[in-house]
DNA sequence: GGCATTGTCGAACAGCGTTCGAAGGCGCCC
DNA sequence: GGGCGCCTTCGAACGCTGTTCGACAATGCC
């Protein structure tokens, strides 16, 4: 926008990178609406046709992004429930999730788009390795018997999953607190069958 | 296109009743992707431009849509929880609902559509209706203890929500048998920390 | 130095949602 | 009955989108 005169070799990356930058700061600034391949040809200071040699469509563009997202989100749910400071290794799954589903939640609603896991399978590959992570924490805690420990996990991605399209189906993002705390007390009963914290 | 010489006053219903049904049956034939307001006017029989005479915009259109899937869905679900067929009141609700999950899966997407709901207000009021009704068959049901009751609703509507997004994130809609036995039964536990049906 | 390969892009295309202005049908009032 | 005005309907056009094409520069190899 403001007249850039540095030559292009001085750039960082190349032109995948660039875009994929571009697309995802334009995602985080602006929203899902306003993610145009000319908006991202504008915003990486490239050429909107240069996109097409490393991308075999927008979609396929997307799609990169998203695996991006589930890779940054799988080592966050790594980090966090080795972290002792969020009380138990669930508990650092969870926060990990819902502060990607708070912090990127245009980011976040891509990963998940229904639409773009349906028709590719390496979108489901990532969503599935990041569950695997999850999973893990998952089994560390002591509120679910070992003979439910699996079947719980997925259950409770799956609660995750539903709260944060309740979530985002908001029109701030958020719920009145009201509600929020109703929401999070039912999980937090469905998870341990007392009034404990998610 | 083929040429239709029948008067109009003989056609059924108004151009807006024509475009929902139009709408409503090319989302159901070939999905969203499909759904534009050009394939609308030509299954209608009617012209493009008209459709803006009921309708503020496309947007609009669907959300007329998506408020008319609440209402069969909240119908759905009174009269299933009222049958005994199904065992108990939560399990004709869940019927209900994944009944429409999957034998209408776009306009199910489209009614949840975290985009849609997050813009309009009248959409969040329906799924908050139908949400109530669905809310009635879980407190009729023996499993949930009493001061849970208004809280594990909720939750367990969210866990619906994610298992269905879960089931659209499918190539072909549903998942492995494998793992949908295994979801399921980890909801059974969620729901009544014992391995029962859902 | 010449040539093939690769990378980059401006320009054009078909499709989309949307708008505009004209035309048709209809009732109402003088 | 004739003229007026409103409400519907729609063909044609606009700007935008994702995508393609052909030309041009850059690069590496002989």
């Amino acid at each position: 926008m403001t007249g850039n005169a540095r030559p292009a070799s001085l750039e960082v990356g190349g032109i995948k990178a660039k875009a994929l930058a571009a697309a995802a700061h334009i995602l985080a600034t602006q929203g899902a609406d306003d993610l145009s391949l000319r908006a991202i040809a504008e915003t990486a200071g490239i050429g909107l046709a240069s996109i097409y040699h490393y991308f075999a469509s927008k979609e396929d563009l997307l799609l990169n992004l998203a695996v991006e997202g589930f890779d940054g989100l799988r080592r966050d749910i790594l980090q966090f429930q080795a972290d002792p400071a969020f009380g138990s290794p669930m508990r650092g799954g969870h926060r990990a999730f819902f502060n990607c589903a708070e912090t990127r939640p245009a980011l976040f609603s891509l990963m998940f788009s229904e639409r773009l896991m349906a028709r590719h399978e390496p979108l489901r590959q990532a969503e599935h390795a990041t569950f695997l992570a999850y999973q893990a924490a998952v089994e560390a805690d002591v509120r679910i018997p070992e003979p439910h420990k699996e079947t719980a996990a997925l259950a409770i991605w799956a609660l995750g999953r539903g709260i944060a399209a309740i979530l985002s189906s908001q029109p701030d993002g958020k719920l009145p607190d009201e509600v929020a705390e109703k929401l999070f007390a039912g999980a937090a009963y469905l998870i341990d069958h007392s009034p404990g914290e998610t």
